[in-house]
DNA sequence: AATGTCCAAATGGGATATCATGGGGCACTA
DNA sequence: TAGTGCCCCATGATATCCCATTTGGACATT
């Protein structure tokens, strides 16, 4: 399987590393991907983490934009001010830099999500709270409210 | 990898020195940049940082201006005049002149943030409300999509 | 079903390399 | 002579490498 699939919850140690899921690496690794990308998503306090081409459709996209025109200026903000590099280490661990932990709250557990073509990283507490809100939305959204409606 | 990306800040020493991170000096020196160019940011408080080259992408949006027109020739004045050469000196740190400082508001501590061909050098605080600022602009663009429709 | 064995993955920690930062000193100059 | 820029080095913090230990689940055996 080549899609990052699942979840799991792991430790940060003392030095601040967590390991990737033993899964997710291997996925990593079948993709070819030898340097990932971490993004600060827009509106929830999770990193989007995937290969290089996840930056490279920002940047196409950005592209499309007429460079001077500030929709594009804060485009590349976000994708490459808010984004950063993370390097696998030879255990397959990465580190959490105050960068991550800052958007996440991340301290002492990470929560790996797959999402297919890249995964995400969570503060574990977090993501239960946002999955159960997901899941009223979802069932708000079958029992007739108003499609598009905010609940709450 | 050869762009700038993900943001940092480093504290500025009693002889107004900084250290520039080391993975964006990495860049530097992969794009073979001998010298660094430092720009006033024309609509903030900010500077625009990186090669030469970063001048021909000023020089392009000068050209789509009417050379009649006073527009073109501020915007001349500004690009070649309202900038100034950094040196990183071997310990990869450069000056925070009164130049910079007066544009930027920096005292005490430098933001960098990578902006993929370039990179820009921010007091710390000002970055993080012109921030929060382009991420609610962004936000409010994929809002305005498709509403009810899931963001991703 | 309960227990034991094995293996892969996660976790812990010492040693080392890299980086940010502070400061001394020298040359040039205003 | 004070100020400035530049070179060099010291130090502490952090990141990285490498290896040891623990954990937990799959499987086999009884």
């Amino acid at each position: 399987m080549d899609r990052f699939l699942s979840s799991a919850v792991n430790r940060i140690d003392a030095k601040g590393r967590v390991s990737v899921p033993a899964h997710f690496r291997a996925v990593v690794q079948k993709r070819g991907y030898s340097e990932l990308y971490a993004l600060r998503c827009l509106d929830r306090p999770a990193m989007d983490v995937g290969g290089l081409d996840l930056l490279d459709r920002y940047e196409q996209r950005i592209a499309q934009e007429d460079p001077f025109l500030r929709t594009a200026d804060d485009m590349s903000f976000f994708c490459h001010g808010d984004g950063t590099f993370l390097k696998l280490d030879q255990d397959g661990r990465i580190t959490m830099s105050d960068f991550i932990r800052e958007h996440t709250g991340i301290s002492a557990e990470v929560a790996f999500v797959g999402r297919g073509n890249f995964f995400q990283i969570w503060e574990p507490g977090r993501l239960s709270t946002y999955g159960a809100e997901a899941r009223a939305r979802l069932l708000q959204l079958r029992q007739g409210t108003k499609p598009g409606e905010r609940p709450e």
